[in-house]
RNA sequence: ACCCCGGUAGCUCAGUUGGACAGAGCAGCGGAUUUCUACUCCGCCGGUCGCAGGUUCGAAUCCUGCCCGGGGUGCCA
């Protein structure tokens, strides 16, 4: 099923070469959008002024050539030329009406399939082994979490990949902490908080302690080359993290197909590199295996650090072809910060000289500062997760208990922990994933305006019209009676409905949950303003039916574009 | 020094890739409820789109230069 937007810009484009045969259009945007304002009408086309240089005609009259079309599409009821040579739609009623019963049909709410089976594979979260996750982490989880979401539901075959930093230099440091330093007690209380605790220590220890740095790269050593006893602490602390991140994980809805750590393609490093080498890529310098990405203005990519180790680039390079061989991906797309922006086009570079195909894509976010600037461990200002998350249940808990008193206390609390949970991950995900975020618990936790509460609320009336509806008209048959589009606001409301489609599509093509968090946003303000200035339950037989149909289309588009976004919707708050 | 982002209302941000007089939320001010959940709705106030040029029918959007902020730039990830 074609979107609302793409029929009409089908359409458009072949009026404009039906009008203009011998003209090459393929160059020039020919779509049909809605219009800026409603006094324009519902849908525009532009495309008539940038047609007007290659065509040698004014605009005008380029765009009256296609108003006066004798096979207009039956959705539109009204052409006009404005301005220059705006192209304004007004589409009939009856036509949306019934549009709208298609989309109320459909059990993917119009959304087209547009994955068509095609597989990704999609490296999200990333957290370290040994480390607490904290606001840091917040952005990569949750937008790599929708956009795991929106891949699925448009049809993609997705592996979300939760690639663990379990490897590297750190050990050495954590290990060495960990034989000399460990409170049992602690540990046993709370590992991962004590290996934090360790971490720290060790690693100012190691600033002024030579002995101890040496005796830490030892450690190092040791678990490299696979000594038991190192490997057994090693695994120690897999478990500690991973046990401690799933709690995290499950209050935040998020799920993995792999947890996959850099461990986890070690073997294939010596391989790799070698093969690089022999074909030529990689050359030494100043001791170390490096490719040079000069060329390509990318400086020098790294390959094996002088002292024989690999870093994260070659490991990186690795996943890439393992994941070619195990999942044959069309794509494999990184959510991480922007930091790692040189990094991940080095590795890409890389990859193309080895001969690989597959579709690479680096979605990077902007960094999530405080208002002290940076969070950073050294400073001691980073939020826990855990302590976001509580601090964000009990914010929402104060607000449903002040709103909803009769409610008995188990449900206030589940209802708290959609509403916490909600504002915290709409307040990332509405913005624009590429600009940095300005972390203040009143923005990450707001209940109100542009809020998912304020969404979450919307759909929650509605649930309560359609139980009235049903205890009041209890023979009451919505389905024989059609949709009618009557009051301008029942009008607005059925022209947002139908760009539904156009917007989860536009969210997952752009990689941009915030463009589905926007449009889920107005959906819900003309809602607000239909549910306050129309009566439905008061009005006629059929009437009545008719915007009851329409509240249940908007319950499911917000419940749909909702859960698109990992938001849930209690049907009560 | 170079590279990548960003600079839009008092604050936080959109702006569908070049379209109509620049839009929301918050904050501020003023209204609306014997009614389907007022966590709502309606209205008002508020902008030299960092600055200066350029491209064109048309620029917040593209190009050049400059200013400010953030990030990155060979052995951390």
């Amino acid at each position: 099923m074609k979107t609302l937007e793409q029929d009409l810009s089908a359409w458009a484009k072949e009026r404009f070469s039906a009008a203009f045969p011998d003209a090459n259009l393929d160059e020039v945007p020919l779509d049909v959008v809605p219009t800026a304002e409603e006094r324009f009408g519902d849908y525009q086309c532009n495309a008539a002024m940038g047609l007007a240089r290659a065509l040698k005609r004014a605009p005008r009259q380029i765009a009256e050539t296609v108003a006066a079309t004798q096979d207009p599409h039956p959705a539109i009821a009204g052409m006009e030329i404005a301005g220059p040579g705006f192209l304004n739609l007004t589409l009939s009623n009856k036509w949306l009406a019934g549009r709208l019963q298609a989309l109320e049909e459909d059990s993917r709410l119009g959304v087209p399939a547009e994955g068509d089976g095609r597989t990704v594979v999609l490296d999200y979260s990333g957290p370290n082994v040994a480390k607490q996750m904290h606001v840091g982490h917040i952005r990569s989880t949750l937008i790599g979490n929708a956009l795991d979401r929106l891949h699925r539901f448009m049809g993609f075959r997705v592996l979300s990949d939760n690639h663990i930093g379990d490897w590297g230099t750190q050990f050495g440091l954590l290990i060495q902490g960990y034989r000399h330093l460990l409170d049992d007690a602690a540990f046993d209380a709370d590992p991962v908080e004590e290996l934090e605790r360790i971490y720290v220590e060790s690693q100012q220890r190691s600033e002024q302690d030579p002995d101890w740095l040496e005796q830490a790269r030892r450690e190092l050593v040791k678990l490299q080359k696979g000594d038991e006893e190192s490997l057994r602490i090693w695994r120690r602390f897999m478990e500690a993290s991973r046990t401690e991140n799933e709690k995290i994980y499950q209050r935040l809805g998020v799920s993995f197909d792999l947890q996959r750590g850099e461990s986890f393609y070690n073997d294939r490093l010596p391989a790799l590199v070698e093969r690089l080498v022999r074909q030529g890529i990689a050359e030494e310098s100043e001791g170390a295996l490096v490719v040079n990405l000069e060329e390509e203005g990318l400086g020098v990519c790294i390959v094996r650090k002088r002292d024989g180790g690999f870093n994260y680039a070659t490991t990186d390079l690795a996943t890439i072809e393992s994941r070619i061989e195990e999942f044959q991906p069309d794509e494999i797309v990184y959510v991480t910060d922007e930091r790692q922006q040189l990094h991940f086009r080095q590795v890409f570079a890389v990859a193309r000289r080895l001969g690989i195909r597959v579709g690479l894509v680096h979605i990077w976010f902007g960094p999530m500062r405080s208002a002290e600037g940076t969070f950073s461990t050294r400073k001691g200002n980073v939020i826990k997760l855990h302590r976001l998350l509580d601090e964000a249940e009990r914010r929402a808990l104060a607000m449903v208990q002040e709103a909803s008193p009769q409610m008995p206390a188990d449900q206030q609390k589940e209802v708290a922990r959609a509403l916490g949970i909600g504002a915290l991950k709409y307040a990332d995900l509405c913005q624009n994933p590429q600009s940095g975020v300005n972390f203040t618990w009143q923005k990450a936790l707001a209940l109100d305006g542009n809020s998912a509460p304020y969404l979450q609320y919307a759909y929650a009336r509605i649930a309560s019209v359609q139980d009235k509806y049903r205890e009041r008209f209890p023979d009451g048959d919505l389905a024989a009676h059609p949709i009618v589009l009557g009051e301008p606001a029942e009008r607005r409301l059925a022209l947002r409905l139908l760009r539904f489609p156009d917007a989860v599509s536009r969210a997952c093509r752009q990689n941009k949950p915030s463009i589905l968090a926007d449009y889920l946003f107005d959906l819900a303000q003309v809602y607000s303003s239909f549910y306050q200035n129309v009566p439905f339950l008061q009005a006629e037989e059929g009437c009545r039916e008719s915007r009851v149909r329409i509240c249940g289309v908007t319950a499911r588009v917000l419940r749909q574009g909702l859960d698109l976004i990992g938001i849930e919707t209690p049907s009560r708050i």
